[in-house]
DNA sequence: TTTATCCCCTA
DNA sequence: GTAGGGGATAAAT
């Protein structure tokens, strides 16, 4: 044998393909093809390739169908769900590209990618040939035992030798098999020996040696465990059977051969130029320069210790066009929380950390805040208009707090991420990092340590905390430079960025800390209140149950209800539990006594639970009021969330639910004032739509429901009853959200054909709202988006679904989507001028809240008056639509009374 | 201590 | 039918 032993890389495709998938925005071509997961893995080989230019590389993906380890276990996988559609139409184009950038597919039914690459290792391993695994499964782990054989995570550059995987399970590669047999694998179902994980698992194994030696000890394991292990003996053996790889496929063709793979660049142009990869198009003749988007892998992070490189650090920030800042902090309060560092970055790949506050034995001098705030917080004030950073609304107080003067910025990476695509969770940096930047950064808890055992930042050792913060500012500054890129061709997500966001961002900070003032004592008295009534109505179900049960648990109420006391059955839960719901109880309440017993008991124990004992545990322990937290960029149409405490589902549909409002109030010689928007989202449809009924309702005043009651049921407005007004706001209220007659049949109680009926007079007399539901979805089919007012960019990856349920609610959340994101933009605006009309140290008002369409005030009581005429004037001018805005605005000692 | 399920509050 | 947050239980860890 005389092959040189170039490496070989075994790409476990089929791994990768997931994990991209889940990593990656639902990219589409503009014909709406997926692509994000073949970009996202496309993405790592060539960077793969890059750093690795002399290598060989095999692609291994797993075939279809049941495999030999169903044979052996029937429910092997059996939690899989089966792959999502826009995932399966990526395979092929993913394999079409490895052949073509010379990395062969291999896939040999029967098998799984695994048991393939095991075989692929083992025969370059015989011919001394070093073979790299790059997967992400654990169970490959076992081959390392090879010295030829190491496995790497090309996510994140981690190697596995023998001691990587030692370091990792803490186990032997040779004892991976005997480990994962007793731990299981929940992620292809395979059940270990209950009780035992990974501690358990190591524990006997490095006493024991392997299974064989635990199983010959079994008799002197102790405890629930040592039990579990001696009735779970007879299961080992299939275990092992499972996990162990098999390293003799018949592969129906040699390494040679495979390692003969060259790559096509023709071929791969016309690929990439299928699924509209532009900037990988390489020309045939051009240069071998290529424009990869690879990471920069360089990482030089300096700890600034001395007055002298601190002005080095200044400099550097009056000389570049952005920079990117993070603090770290002794917590997450933004009131209360000190500046533990701050980390800085003015060019790729390099960044500092400057310690201020770590404190631990034999920790280091750092330099003392006044001086920070001398020479850096000076530069910092005057080149503001330059500083990038992730989640300013955190950082920006906390600066300001320790005498480093920030008002303006120029980006956020956090809403830049958002307004190019709002839907999904990753706008966090850490998930940015691996979706754009194919990088994994280091995490918090890798320093920090996570729950019981965390420590706070200050006691993190600063080498570790250099490296941890200089990486977050470094990469926050590469995301901007890479998202502004995306952001080239966009003028109006640029706009909305500039307009809305960045000032709404500003805006926020100083209504969370305002806060909300809360009336403690009085929240405490009801909660007693409702304790009382909750004991009672505990006993009295006790007595209806025949027993003592837990309330607040279905599982027990299922057992209760339909075991023994043997009602109907009239409903279940997506997972086949009988349903308790409020509405088969109130169903079940016509009948029977218990089940109105437990509506009534879970209503006070909610308002109990959630509100009146949350609020009074969350106020703060400084300013004695509420501060809630906004989240900008968590919904998909551009609303805002509000969450610790969630001040955006406070109750006001019943009597007892009011109460709790009541104890929002304000301080003395104040009052709230309440000003929300009436039927906003109607009046964008009718602004979006031109529809000539509904138009005409706003233009002149008339109360929309009613004017829509006369219309469908064909009678003056003089003659609707108010059983027709509901009906009509049944169908008003379901427009907006898309609907079906079946929500319609649902919501009134009414036949299935009646509630057709309705709906088809409803368009009939509709026709331009029924116009643009038509063209909205069509639009939204091929652009995959829709677009508020104000132009922001709301996806619907699922619109071309072929499941014909997962596409039916995209078209529904089409339609919804511009009224609640258009909505949403008016009232940011409106926030915006409001907030711009009060000022900075206002004392005779305070934005202290929002709701969706309702801004809350808290109003000096001589300025009522002024306040009242100016937010409705500011709110109804927001934005100029077709038809009027209209705010309807109060004030009142307590947020129940204002509103 | 984390994760999934069920239930329920808002616009 | 749209969009959210969160409490309590029970199971998995």
């Amino acid at each position: 044998m005389n092959i040189p032993a170039k490496k070989i890389f075994l790409i476990d495709g089929s791994s990768y393909l997931y994990r991209a998938y889940h990593a990656m925005p639902p990219l589409t071509t503009s014909t709406g093809l997926p692509t994000g997961a073949v970009k996202g893995v496309t993405n790592m080989l060539r960077n793969l390739r890059t750093e690795n230019p002399d290598s060989h590389y095999l692609s291994v993906f797993d075939a279809k169908g049941k495999n030999f380890r169903h044979d052996i276990y029937k429910d092997y996988k059996a939690n899989r769900p089966p792959m999502p559609d826009d995932l399966r139409e990526q395979l092929s184009p993913l394999k079409e590209i490895c052949n073509a950038m010379g990395m062969p597919v291999i896939e040999i039914p029967k098998v799984e990618a695994d048991d393939v690459i095991a075989t692929l290792a083992m025969m370059g391993s015989q011919q001394g040939i070093p073979i790299v695994i790059s997967s992400l499964d654990k169970d490959l782990m076992q081959l390392v035992e090879d010295p030829l054989i190491t496995m790497m995570n090309t996510m994140n550059n981690q190697i596995y030798d023998v001691a990587g995987v030692q370091k990792k399970f803490g186990v032997h590669p040779n004892q991976i098999i005997d480990y994962l047999a007793l731990v299981g694998d929940a992620s292809d179902n395979v059940p270990g020996v209950p009780k035992v994980g990974p501690k358990t698992a190591v524990k006997w194994l490095d006493e024991f040696k392997n299974l064989q030696g635990i199983i010959d000890h079994a008799d002197s394991l102790t405890g629930v465990v040592g039990q579990n292990f001696r009735d779970s003996i007879p299961n080992l053996g299939r275990n092992i059977e499972l996990v162990t790889l098999k390293k003799d496929v018949d592969l129906k063709v040699s390494l040679e051969n495979l390692l003969e793979a060259k790559e096509n660049q023709d071929e791969l142009n016309k690929l990439f130029s299928s699924l509209e990869f532009k900037t990988w198009i390489k020309s045939s003749s051009g240069s071998s320069s290529s424009n990869s988007t690879a990471p920069k892998s360089k990482k030089e992070y300096q700890t600034v210790f001395t007055e002298n490189e601190l002005k080095a650090w200044a400099k550097k920030i009056d000389k570049c066009k952005a920079y990117a800042i993070d603090t770290e902090t002794s917590s997450l309060d933004t009131m209360t929380a000190d500046l533990i560092g701050i980390s800085l970055a003015c060019d790729e790949g390099e960044g500092c950390y400057i310690p201020i506050k770590h404190f631990y034995d034999e920790a280091p001098k750092q330099l003392p805040l006044n001086l920070i705030q001398k020479i850096l917080g000076t530069t910092i004030t005057k080149n503001q208009k330059k500083l990038v950073g992730q989640n300013l609304k955190f950082d920006l107080p906390i600066l300001n707090r320790h005498g480093i003067k920030v008002d303006e910025f120029l980006a956020d990476t956090m809403l830049m991420s958002y307004v190019l695509n709002s839907t999904g969770t990753r706008h966090g940096l850490d998930k940015m990092a691996v979706y754009y930047l194919n990088y994994e950064p280091m995490k918090y808890e890798e320093v920090a340590g996570s729950a019981s055992k965390q420590i706070n930042f200050a006691q993190v050792k600063i080498p570790a905390a250099t490296f941890y913060a200089a990486e977050d500012a470094d990469i926050t500054l590469r995301l901007f430079n890479h998202l502004n890129g995306l952001l080239e061709d966009q003028p109006k997500l640029k706009n909305l960025l500039k307009s809305i966001e960045y000032p709404m961002l500003r805006s926020l900070i100083k209504v969370e800390t305002n806060g909300a003032k809360i009336d403690a004592r009085m929240l405490a008295e009801y909660s007693d209140e409702l304790a009382i009534k909750i004991e009672e109505l505990s006993l009295a179900a006790f007595k209806m149950a025949g027993e003592e049960f837990n309330m607040d648990s279905p599982k027990q109420l299922v057992e209760i209800l339909y075991n023994k006391l043997n009602l109907p059955v009239l409903k279940k839960t997506p997972k086949g539990q009988p349903s308790t719901n409020e509405d088969t109880l109130q169903r079940l309440a016509e009948e029977f006594d218990l089940p109105k017993i437990i509506i009534e008991y879970r209503g006070l124990a909610k308002l109990k639970s959630t509100y009146t004992d949350s609020l009074i545990n969350i106020q703060h322990p400084v300013s004695k009021r509420i501060h809630t937290s906004y989240q900008q960029a968590v919904t998909s149409t551009g609303r805002l969330s509000s969450t610790e405490p969630n001040l955006q589902n406070i109750p006001i549909k019943t009597a007892e639910g009011r109460k709790i409002r009541e104890a929002f109030i304000a301080e003395k010689g104040n009052v709230l004032i309440s000003a929300d928007y009436s039927q906003i989202e109607l009046r964008i449809m009718a602004h979006l739509s031109g529809d000539k009924n509904l138009t005409h309702a706003f233009n002149n005043n008339i109360d929309v429901h009613s004017a829509t009651a006369s219309e469908i049921f064909n009678i003056s407005l003089e003659e609707v009853t108010p059983e027709h007004r509901r009906s009509a706001k049944a169908i008003n209220f379901g427009l907006i959200y898309g609907m079906s007659a079946f929500g319609l049949t649902r919501q009134l109680g009414i036949p299935r054909h009646e509630a057709q009926a309705y709906l088809d007079r409803y368009f009939e007399r509709y026709t331009g709202v029924r116009q643009y539901m038509e063209s909205t979805k069509e639009l939204a089919k091929k652009n995959l988006f829709v677009e508020t007012i104000l132009g922001r960019k709301l996806h619907v990856a699922a619109i071309n679904d072929s499941n014909g349920l997962r596409r039916q609610a995209a078209e529904r959340a089409a339609i919804n989507a511009p009224l609640q994101g258009s909505a949403a933009d008016i009232i940011k605006k409106a926030m915006i001028d409001v907030d711009s009309w009060i000022g900075d140290g206002n004392q005779k008002i305070k934005m202290i809240m929002q709701v969706h369409d309702e801004l809350i005030f808290e109003v000096k009581k001589g300025f009522v008056d002024e306040a009242l005429e100016n937010i409705t004037s500011l709110m109804e001018n927001s934005v100029k639509l077709n038809i009027p805005l209209i705010v309807d605005a109060n004030s009142g000692a307590n947020w129940n009374e204002a509103h």
